[in-house]
Parts: structure tokens; sequence; C-alpha cells
RNA sequence: GCCCCCAUCGUCCAGCGGCCUAGGACGCCUGCCUUUCACGCAGGUAACACGGGUUCAAAUCCCGUUGGGGGUACCA
């Protein structure tokens, strides 16, 4: 790593819609990786320019999953509401030095002059050289020059031209008053010292409008570019809070570890050059840069979210899993009665558990049997356990009768199934199995038993056998 | 419509002119381990969108086509 001198400033700056989806996120983490791979600083900026967007709930469902995935900020947050002061003056600014002027036409007088006067739809200059005044009504538009090219210089698109005269004459301050997000990106990132913009490609056709006030309002050379491609989903649409479920809040509920879900993120539109994959964030941010990140977009595919989050789990020790499931499985939503679960029998069968959860969420689901008082049969478990078995009467009745005797030990309850099974000649395990849990699958079944008891094992044995 | 971006297995990533009969990972399939499932291990499946160039040599460079996406607001 580089001194923590190094000048690099980049800034992650959301605007407070509602939760923060994981391509926000991924945004966030490329900047922050960018700013730890070089020494750099990250700057958190709120980008409520639109009074509509201001709000305290919305500005922690930002700041509290930043934390979760372990991002923090060097600087900020910032607030663009409380900066209005400085993009008025850089609005007023360019109007006194003529180069944004106030208009006064809705959107529906424009394409009616642009009807009257054959021109194609959109602003064509209208109000340019009417000196017309401010007023209630009155936007203002910044001029953009009729000819050239601007030049957006991307890290990982290269060099992005637009022609000059195809961009209409912007509004930079609404008729409320307010400017608008273009205006308080130009002076922020001038203002804050920002030297690399990391953001969506989505925004790359704002980059120009942007260097231009840039340009216009004297800050010199422009920030370095880097538009990160699309997170999109399953039909390669960019990500949408309306249709995708993607807030980095559920995938927390749902028990996905911070580190996993970072790493995941990581290997979208980037990837290490020797190929691991699963590693430690430190490694990623030793390994990281933006030259090398992808063009095209990548789709959040939550499989392979899974198998990152699953192999983090079996990483861990033995405790930490522990300490990690326990939240859940003390859970008042854990589907037993509280007083039933006991943290030692939960500690002995963790480690058959970590090997089997995707999140720590799921431990519930494997050792429900043990603390239950009921158990319900899974329709498809019965059917291929018991069912489809071979003498599933005989191997009950020989394992209700054995329980009945022998001495309640994990070693000897396996040793005792087995020996009724080898007895009739087929596989007794199963069915015991789906008997006794309600699932065909799942830990090693002696050590619950144990702590489950002889007397309900008993019982349970003789439900399933009188529902043959 | 116009502008911009993109294009390697189903998915994510490697490849940055010869090492590519294209590599890794997820998924899926098979086998081993195991009287469940899973883990682990060993295999398998599967891609350079198409057409022209440039070059001794192209997945890699250029052009076009097609396809996909993004943007076209007094939202950011």
């Amino acid at each position: 790593m580089t001194s923590s001198t190094s000048p690099i400033r980049v800034r992650f700056a959301p605007a407070p819609t509602g939760y923060l989806h994981v391509g926000s996120a991924r945004s966030a983490l490329f900047n922050w990786l960018y700013a730890r791979r070089t020494g750099g600083t990250f700057v958190l900026r709120i980008e409520d320019t639109n009074a509509e967007l201001k709000s305290e709930e919305f500005v922690d469902a930002i700041t509290e999953p930043l934390q979760w995935l372990g991002l923090d900020w060097d600087e900020g947050p910032f607030f663009q509401s409380e900066r209005t002061q400085l993009y008025v003056d850089a609005i007023e600014r360019l109007v006194g030095e003529g180069k944004a002027y106030f208009c006064n036409l809705t959107r529906e007088q424009i394409l009616a002059k642009c009807e009257e006067q054959g021109l194609p739809e959109g602003y064509h200059s209208f109000s340019a050289d009417l000196g017309l005044p401010d007023g209630p009504d009155a936007v203002v538009r910044f001029r953009t020059p009729d000819s050239g090219v601007t030049v957006v210089d991307d890290s990982i698109r290269g060099r992005v031209e637009f022609d000059n005269s195809l961009l209409e004459d912007f509004v930079i301050r609404r008729s409320d008053g307010s400017p608008v997000f273009l205006v308080a990106n130009a002076v922020d990132d001038a203002d804050m010292g920002i030297t690399h913009v990391v953001r969506g490609e989505d925004l790359l056709n704002t980059t120009p409008k942007v260097q231009m006030l840039w340009e216009a309002l004297g800050y010199g050379d422009p920030p370095q570019y880097a538009h990160l491609p699309l997170l999109v989903n399953e039909s390669r649409k960019k990500l949408s809070k309306r249709r995708d479920s993607v807030s980095l809040g559920d995938f927390r509920a749902r028990g996905y570890l911070p580190e996993a879900m970072l790493n995941h993120l990581a290997l979208l539109g980037w990837g290490p050059d020797d190929e691991v994959e699963v590693r430690p964030i430190a490694e990623i941010i030793e390994r990281f840069d933006l030259a090398d990140v992808n063009k095209g977009p990548a789709f959040f595919d939550v499989k392979k979210l899974d198998h990152i989050n699953a192999e983090y789990v079996r990483a861990q020790s033995p405790d930490e899993f522990v300490a990690a499931a326990t939240p859940y499985v003390t859970s008042d939503d854990a589907p037993w009665p509280a007083e039933n679960y006991s943290a030692d029998v939960f500690d002995l069968l963790a480690p058959e558990v970590q090997k089997r959860v995707v999140t720590h969420a799921d431990s519930a689901n494997f050792v429900d049997w043990v603390f239950a008082d009921d158990i319900s049969y899974d329709e498809k478990s019965w059917n291929k356990g018991i069912v489809k078995a071979k003498q599933v009467d005989e191997v009950l009745d020989g394992v209700i009768a054995a329980f009945g005797e022998c001495e309640w030990e994990a070693d000897t309850l396996d040793a005792t199934v087995r020996q009724v099974g080898s007895d009739l000649g087929v596989k007794s395990q199963v069915p015991v199995r789906v008997a006794v849990t309600g699932k065909n699958f799942g830990i090693p079944l002696w050590d619950g038993l144990v702590a489950l008891g002889r007397e309900k094992t008993l019982a349970r044995l003789a439900d399933a056998r009188a529902k043959l």
C-alpha cells in the first residue's frame, strides 16, 4: 500500500431514495477499494438536492448498510441539502458571466415551438438571447456550445466523445430555485478535491454536462472518471428497487455475512489475476485496480453468493460458528418453544450443522426436530423415505422394539439401527430419520436422538408406524 | 427517433497478437467417500455473436452487421 498522504480522493454519492441496493453497494465498494488500495481518501456525500429526498431515515438506510459491510468512510457524510448556497452562488456566477440564462418556457410551450418552427423535439436555446429576468416560473439553463466535442476520459471505457451540438441548454436551477444535481456535482467534486469519480454507467451521459459546468466554473482539470458496468437482473435490465429484490438489508436479515457479500460484489465487474475468488478483503484491496474493471454488465447471481457465504461459514472456527448461529436458534422465530432450547445440545450438534448451512439463519432447519415438541412430515421425504422404502413396517417395528431397551447412547443407537437393517437385509436409517425428523436429509441422527430422549423418539416412531 | 456504452461457457471472472486443441469459479451431471443429506475428493458438460479487413499469426487490433443495455425530465 502506498502512504496515507496519497492525494487520491474518491466519493460515494448516493441519492437517499430508499434502501441501499446491491448495485449502489458495489459502487461504494469499488470507490472504497480504490481508496484503500492507493492510500487515498473515501468521502461519503448524500445527494439530497431534491427537497423530497431529505429524510433522516433514508440517510440511515445508506449509512447502516455501509457500516455493516465495513465500508468505512474517511470524511462525511456531507449533505448537499446543507450546501445549497454554494450551488446557488455558482449558478448566479454563471448567469452573471453570461454562461447561463433564465427561461420561462414550460415543456408544453417548448414542444409547441418545435412544432411551429419545424424543429426536432427538444429545447433549442429559445430563451438564450432574450435577456429574460428571473421570476417565479423561471428556470436557469446552461448555455452549451453549439459545436465541438466534449471528451470524457474514462479509466474503464477509454475516450468517449460527445457532440456538443447535440446537448441542449440544460436546466441547472429549477423554477423553485433549487439547483439540479449536475451543478451540485461539479461544485462539490471541486470543493472536496475529488480526483476520481467512480460511479455507474447510467451516469456516463451526464458526464459531459458536468464537465461543461466544471470548465465554465473555472475549476481546471476535471476529475478522472470511471464508469462501472451496471449490475443487471436475469433479464439483463438495470437493477431496480421496484422489481428486483436486491436490498442489502434483506440479505443481512437472511443471515448473509458482510464479508461474503463484499467478496461477491468485488467479483462483479472485476476478477483477480490469479483466479482465486474467495479470499479476504485485504487481498482484494491489494490486487484491485480501476483499470482492470470490465465494461460489460454483470448479473447478481444469488447462487454464487450462497456458495461464497457457505465457504465463509465453513471457514469459521467451531466457536465462531456457534456464536454466529446462536442468535438465529434462540430467536422467537425459531420453530420450537423457547424453553426447549439447549445451548449444550446445539453446541454438540453445531459442527455438523456448520457443514450444511448456506447462512447461519439456516441452522434452525437442521436442529428443529431436536427441540420441537412435534414434527411435521415433509411430503417428498415421506414419499421417498417411507412409501418407497422396503419393509418399512418391519424396520420401524424392529427399531421400536430395540430402542425400548437398548442403552440410550449415540453409538449404541447407531449400531442398533444398523443391526435391524442388516437382520432384514434393507437400509434402515432413512425410514427412522423420516419418522423422527420429518425429513430424509440432515445432520447425523444419533446425538440428536440422545438429546431428544427415549420417550419422544419412541412416540415419533410409533406415530409414523401408525401412519403407514 | 437521437446520443452513448457493451458483446468469451447458462452465470461470474481470466485472456490484453503467438503460451488458447480458450483457463478458473458457480450451477448442472457422473463417480468415490457414506446405511441420510451435506462436506471433501476425482471427473464431465458448456463459450470467443456474425461478416469483412490488418498481420507470418486475432478471442485479443480496425470497420461493418446483428443483438443487448443505458440515457434522452424543472429524478439522481
